[in-house]
DNA sequence: TTTTTTTCCGGCAACGTTACCGGAAACGTT
DNA sequence: AACGTTTCCGGTAACGTTGCCGGAAAAAAA
């Protein structure tokens, strides 16, 4: 074992040409002889010839690799678009490079670092929670590395987008709570500044404005991290007097710890107060009662992310878009 | 933009000295004069220089990537793990590059063909449902690529692996049916041949042996895949006379569907039947009645797992070990 | 036949880095 | 002063591959 891996050159020696003509052989390139083209590949193919993609991007000065840094590889949601990713990137012979930021700038930034001394030939980010500052995605542009942000964009920095219409998502599950006959509906929102936070936040305050519902300042309560500090805020929506009758979360994790909640505390889901949560996680199926929620396509944003990346490094840089996919507004019963 | 990356000729030229004092400089070797070596770092961390890659690796034949391939990336178990792998490559200056075989092993050889071309220091495997056949993990073993399996092992193939202890997980939550007094146990397991489907039977085996239990061949049903099939073996056994009063799932996802089947056909959790899963995926908090199952340590598992395998590609060979993590029963609701 | 064109191949340099070797200069010793 | 030692540096080859160029041989045209 530990035998050195057959290269160009082994291949060269034993058929008696040079390195060169093996090379044009294993390309698809003219000048060459269809008979040497043959001896070559039958050569190669018995010898298990692997061609060194190292030594290849070295001198092409183009890795293949695509990096891709998220908050967190666990998490419903990520791991489907990842997963849409790694399905696209392997038709299109690419490899990923996956990093996590953990919900930290400084992991975010090192992760790109080594990212880039690695030469990936492209970027496929969604940001942390933490995350205000362009600049540094500003300089991996300025080389010349592409990038593709989903999910959670940067408003202040221009590039290629892929995310759900979360206003849309929001504004519908907002819309269907007024439909059922909630006044007064409460928003458990996101960390401020993030993309996703103002857009469900918008959502809410435009359905509520379309219906001539007031907005309340009073049913506006901010996590700062997605889940962990939900409980407080919950504890504090069950005091509120009047009750509320509709809650609108800024995911299922936390809709569901609502319910749990309003469930030990003799509060009636739907009766007493409506919920709507946001993604569709497993468990919102599984709770009960079954949780209402908007639904994101993860794996079709991982997907539709990949491949615009991947246009993006092969051709003509094109106008910068930002492609919104629709969510959909799964009715289940804690809403009905 | 699209400027060439700055490289150690580069700083040569600014500095006047050559490239392979440049080279010494940046790294830690004797043989450099301070001053020069201050400069040289100095200019270098000025103009932003990052070492290129492929260079390295090409030259020392060591590329600090890792390979890895799951069956689903999406999955919270296998996410979880490689949460805690990306972790821990961070921490010691690896790379990672994920495949998924999307349970099949034409994509899982296809992946490792991959991963080997980009001459990956290690490989970090959980086979597919399908994979049986050790010879293409011998070859890349023979090739001198080590490789730690994780999870979903293939009993034929010696390597470090890392499970966890499915056995004893099962035995456990089988036992605890027991002293809840339920004394015909369905177990409803995975695909055949799989090692944590072996594993987990046997352990449901063994604890109805302890407790003097018959094993009766029509309470144990199979499923082919993992979910997809398991609605029909689910009727089949609400249709079992005399009802069984215990189930044990091969996961959670089985162990729900179990109980809304039941729940829309009256049959009682647990009053009627108490229902044990496995994995402690967040829906087993989370359904009606909370589910009992048996937690598997994901994040660890990926942690383990890529230590051990770093510790292989750094150090001497040591003997080939097998790390079982242990589970944890949480008892909730169905079980009660 | 000679000339032109085509076909095919080998040599060389390059990609960015490291490893090895040899040697100049500075220092220390007797 | 002559010698050995140490310190520090530059040159060169190598890693595996591709791209360019020049040229020999074969084929086509004159």
């Amino acid at each position: 074992m530990e035998k050195h891996p057959v290269t160009i050159k082994d291949i060269a020696r034993q058929l008696n040409i040079s390195v060169s003509t093996v090379s044009r052989a294993l390309r698809n390139v003219a000048d060459i002889n269809p008979d040497t083209k043959k001896a070559v590949l039958e050569l190669a193919s018995r010898l298990n010839y692997e061609p060194n993609i190292m030594a290849q991007s070295l001198v092409r000065r183009s890795t293949r690799i695509i990096g891709v840094i998220v908050p967190a590889i666990h998490s419903h949601y990520f791991s489907q678009a990842l997963s849409g990713m790694t399905d696209v990137a392997n038709e299109n012979n690419y490899y990923l490079m996956f990093c996590q930021s953990n919900e930290t700038y400084v992991q975010e930034v090192s992760s790109m670092k080594k990212l880039l001394a690695c030469n990936v030939d492209g970027l496929l980010v969604s940001v942390s929670k933490e995350t205000k500052d362009p600049t540094e995605f500003r300089r991996v542009k300025e080389k010349g590395v592409p990038i593709v942000m989903f999910d959670r964009i940067l408003p202040d920095f221009p590039c290629n987008r892929v995310i759900v219409d979360e206003y849309e998502g929001a504004f519908k599950a907002v819309e269907h709570l007024i439909k059922k006959g909630c006044r007064r509906i409460v928003h458990i929102a996101g960390p401020e500044g993030l993309s996703i936070s103002e857009n469900r936040l918008r959502g809410y305050v435009d359905a509520l404005g379309k219906h001539r519902l007031p907005v309340d300042e009073k049913l506006i309560l901010r996590c700062k991290a997605f889940e962990e500090d939900a409980l407080p805020l919950i504890r504090k929506v069950a005091r509120l007097r009047p009750l509320p009758d509709g809650i609108f979360a800024i995911n299922d994790r936390t809709a569901v710890l609502a319910m749990k909640y309003f469930h030990s505390h003799g509060i009636a889901v739907p009766a007493d107060i409506r919920i709507v949560g946001f993604n569709d996680d497993p468990i919102s199926e599984v709770v009960e009662p079954s949780l209402t929620t908007v639904m994101q396509p993860g794996y079709e944003v991982g997907k539709l992310a990949m491949g615009i990346l991947i246009d993006e490094i092969c051709k003509a840089p094109k106008a910068e878009q930002t492609f919104r996919l629709k969510t959909r507004l799964m009715i289940r019963n804690s809403s009905r």
